[in-house]
DNA sequence: TGAACCATGTAAGCCGTTACATGATTCG
DNA sequence: CGAATCATGTAACGGCTTACATGGTTCA
């Protein structure tokens, strides 16, 4: 049993990045876990997202270290949980803020597939490749005709100028990417001429 | 007991394409596990990889299943375990080829940093920015320095366009980070003169 | 009332990495 | 010989999703 925890102090290069996402999320404003939840549907989702399982079991351990409390509304009788970040908490943000992010081991199936597709005909991989450009045109008209509109109601927040920067980090690599896929499925038509 | 083996009937959605990735490297000539992990670490680094407690238990299962076999070397005293993909392996792989790649959740913990960034100073996130456009230049260079060289000699495989493919990808979208990154950086500029 | 959605929560179980263990080989 | 690397393998553990469970609210 000691062993475990000597193992568990010297560890700690996995850790959850699911605390800090919730306590970003609140530090906009007081919400429920399933305002936060849907609330990440709307904008963080093309970068991050967690599930029921990580966000409940996260928001009692952060209530527990006093990163956030429980608020009490007004009118009493809602079934919502609602959280409000401490002052604990917004620097437990802060300090998080501060650390470089680290490099995650990537795993990008289609290009797995690509990288294999001399095994198979040339046609299996250009029908994953317009799929694929498919899908990200339509992520690019969400981000320039959904979030786009919605973010810029919020163009006086201090928040607005970094919201700005992960939608274009997603348009242009979007870009990058749809671009990239008429290439490649224009060098797969050049092979099954041959 | 019962539910359990249902439970794994219905399920299989969260399928490990490690057993794929092993089969794909196979397809190019037969290797030891330990081979492979490093052809991989110098061929698809930048979108897949492997670790040992992944690899050696698949390659197992892998024989069980008939999908590769031991291959006997000549001079046979080596302590490497050669394996070769069978018929049976290559046929599994041409069927996992035509299933369309699934979308994973992606997570990006620069992206969230950035998207919370109001938090803290703009220097901190400019740092950050700063610190990712390095990597991606270095990144960069590797692809066109290292990885374009060494494949250059493989023009006449089958597999050279497909490898191109993979690489033009990491290329593209590493020079549209670049830019975005420090299209990002000027922004966060402005905000600290103000 | 019934359907749809809101809302919280838990348990099971796979995925994947890391640390550790073990021994062979190579080479200065 | 000793160090580095080659080479295979396992155990432990945290991360994360999915399926399930439960009950409240809204509204046609």
């Amino acid at each position: 049993r000691i062993e475990q925890d000597e193992l568990r102090g010297n560890i700690m290069a996995r850790s959850s990045n699911t605390q800090f996402a919730l306590l970003g999320m609140l530090s906009f404003e007081p919400q429920s876990a399933y305002d936060m939840k849907k609330e990440m549907k709307q904008s963080t989702a093309f970068f991050w997202s967690e599930s029921d399982g990580q966000i409940y079991p996260a928001l009692h351990k952060m209530l527990d270290a006093g990163l956030v409390q429980v608020c009490d509304q007004e009118g009493g009788r809602d079934s919502k949980i609602v959280y409000e970040i401490t002052e604990a908490g917004r620097q437990a943000l802060r300090d998080w803020l501060e650390i470089p992010p680290l490099k995650k081991t990537i795993r990008n199936e289609l290009l797995l597939k690509i990288f294999f597709g001399g095994n198979t005909s040339p046609d299996v991989i250009a029908r994953h490749l317009s799929h694929q450009s498919y899908s990200f045109k339509e992520e690019l008209r969400i981000l320039d005709h959904e979030i786009l509109p919605m973010i810029e109601q919020f163009k006086d927040s201090p928040h607005y100028p970094y919201w700005v920067m992960t939608l274009e980090h997603g348009v242009d690599l979007l870009k990058a990417k749809i671009a990239w896929a008429e290439k490649a499925e224009n060098t797969l038509k050049k092979i099954d001429k041959d």
